[in-house]
DNA sequence: TATGAATGAGAGTTCATTCAT
DNA sequence: CATGAATGAACTCTCATTCAT
């Protein structure tokens, strides 16, 4: 009656998992469906079993990937503490991640889909990660932090809005940095330095 | 020497600049060979005639749209001003840069060639576009005024190579940010708010 | 003999009555054995424990429409009447036939096994269904009465081979065209037309 | 300048004449893409030069046959002859189309075309050929010779419409039964037969 | 020199069939 | 027996590159 039982969603899992490597390694444009079925060790036409097309695949690979980086940075922000305190660990979660147990691997396939997803934006087609919804949740995020600092008086009155996008903006354009020279990009200390100079570039009175 | 040579010049800049009118619409991935002949208005096999291949025409229509920018970004420091006037420029540049005649399309082509220059760098293959080199380039220059703003004791005593590398990748992050987003972000203010935030940061006592 | 014979034989009408069922919607070509399976409520491998492979359930299906079809135009041909009513009630048959149980979804089966076998022939393959066979029965039944008529001296002397096949044709012929235009063509009509003209045709003396 | 001239209807017609001859030789299905491609000389890329699909290859071929054989049947109807005459010249080109140059295999393709679009029909599909409009033609032409003949009193009141549609029918049903068995099929005896009886069925008084 | 017709390796995808459970 | 997960050959179609003209 019951043949070979399978679990469909740890198989999905393996399979995206083996995709996110090769992406990691090939690219997207480079990376074919039988890179993958050969990274999952299993033949080309099952993928097919478990997704629909390269185009869903690829979708749930940077879905995945997202649910991990979330998790990685879901933002337990202190409470009681001064936002000075805050957004100082704020930055330094950036280092944390940078060093964590995120592959950064990932960060370069996240960059190619949001590539991917600009070049959609340009050319007036349907997107088809809603990368900027996650940009705007954690950009939100922030923002309300830089808010709440002003009205208590604790900072500047500076734009939160912007000020919680170059925020999130440091990060990427560093990350991105490190991606061409792994070797002598000191991340670690460039984000200190950028904290320190922040830190002191919001605050009240110096 | 002969004509023919400024001729054959003449022949490769058109097929370039038809290439990166492509390439800015249509992606990396997406530009055929076909697609750019007939934007250049030449036949396909005459491409063939002046670039050996896809690789070595992109790398060319690359290194194009890096002179183009190069020649905007002509870093003319000013003399005998302080060293926060000299920051204030540089920072204002960028909102210039983006407004300016730049097309902002080429932004775009040149952050694909990034990825996959990123790419290439994680693959350990030979890169194709020295990218590190020209970001190197600006960083040194701007280090250099950190270095004799603090020398002169007109800003704090920061770490120049990461102040350096912090200008020039927000700038990175925020282009980035607005190729995703250009209808709402607002690339202007923000740029202005970093500006005020980053002077702040670095001026000795606030 | 034992029990398990008859399971099998019930099984694999099922598993024929489905198959009918999705060839009648989806055509020869486009009915996959998965959509069999699907249809017979049955898993995909269940199908090859009981036909060998999808010719082989094809041809099974084929016979299987073909019996049914067999059934409803059993030619009990009256007895001790003329040959004009005899041939009055092959015609209005095919009418009945038309209009009867028998599911016109299965014409339309039939003709493609038709087709498939008509390119058999003309390949020089051997053929999987024995068509003709079926053509040449019904054929001679029918020529029989008209060499009978003309013994009797009841209709005009025409050949019996050629008006036999002349009444199987011009239904097989109607039958594609209704298939063609289901909604517009008048099916009972245009027999019925042809039956009066047909007997005209034949009689002795008009 | 200018390299090599093709004459791009003329490679066209060599690719359809290729494909029409691969498609009565293995039907509709079984005709690849490649085995079109080597049956006409060229590469298999070359086919997509010419033809944006497998189905506008076919529906080229499809419309290639219909216009062969519509030269064929090109019914130069006589004048100021009676209606009797004018049906046996009907009658005896069935005769003549059956032994003329067109090419009998190519009824075999016209046959997987219609049935195809019966399959369409059956589905709800829109339908690639239009072979209703066809067939419509030839009956609207037939039709009127029925008219005129009942009106100028040569023939007896039968239905038109169904007249026309017997004679069009009788001959799709021989083609396809003469298709399934050349060797002992007597086509041109049964339509003289047919043509006896049809002629005297629709006589005045006969 | 300029061309574009021709190409074929290789991409994504399908599906009849197998076989471990 | 029954199953459906796994498979890979084979399909349609793409496109960088070649080469006869």
């Amino acid at each position: 009656m019951s043949p070979k039982i399978v679990d469909v969603d740890e198989k999905k899992k393996q399979i995206t998992d083996a995709a996110i490597r090769v992406l990691a390694r090939k690219g997207l444009k480079e990376t074919k469906m039988e890179d993958v079925a050969e990274a999952a060790g299993i033949g080309k036409g099952t993928l097919y079993e478990y997704f629909k097309s390269k185009d869903e695949l690829f979708l749930v690979a940077y879905r995945h990937i997202m649910e991990e980086f979330e998790c990685q940075t879901d933002l337990k922000l202190p409470e009681n503490v001064t936002t000075i305190d805050t957004l100082k660990a704020i930055i330094s979660m950036m280092t944390s991640m940078h060093t964590s147990d995120f592959p950064l691997d990932h960060f370069q396939v996240l960059t190619e889909f949001w590539l991917e997803e600009v070049k959609s934006a340009n050319q007036g087609k349907k997107r088809q990660f809603d990368m900027l919804a996650t940009y705007r949740e954690y950009i939100d995020l922030v923002k309300a932090v830089f808010e709440q600092g002003i009205q208590k008086g604790e900072i500047r009155d500076i734009n939160p809005e912007h000020a919680a996008t170059i925020l999130m903006m440091i990060f990427d354009g560093l990350m991105l940095l490190w991606m061409l020279d792994k070797n002598s990009f000191d991340f670690k200390g460039t984000v200190d330095t950028f904290g320190g100079i922040f830190i002191k570039g919001i605050q009240k009175q110096g």
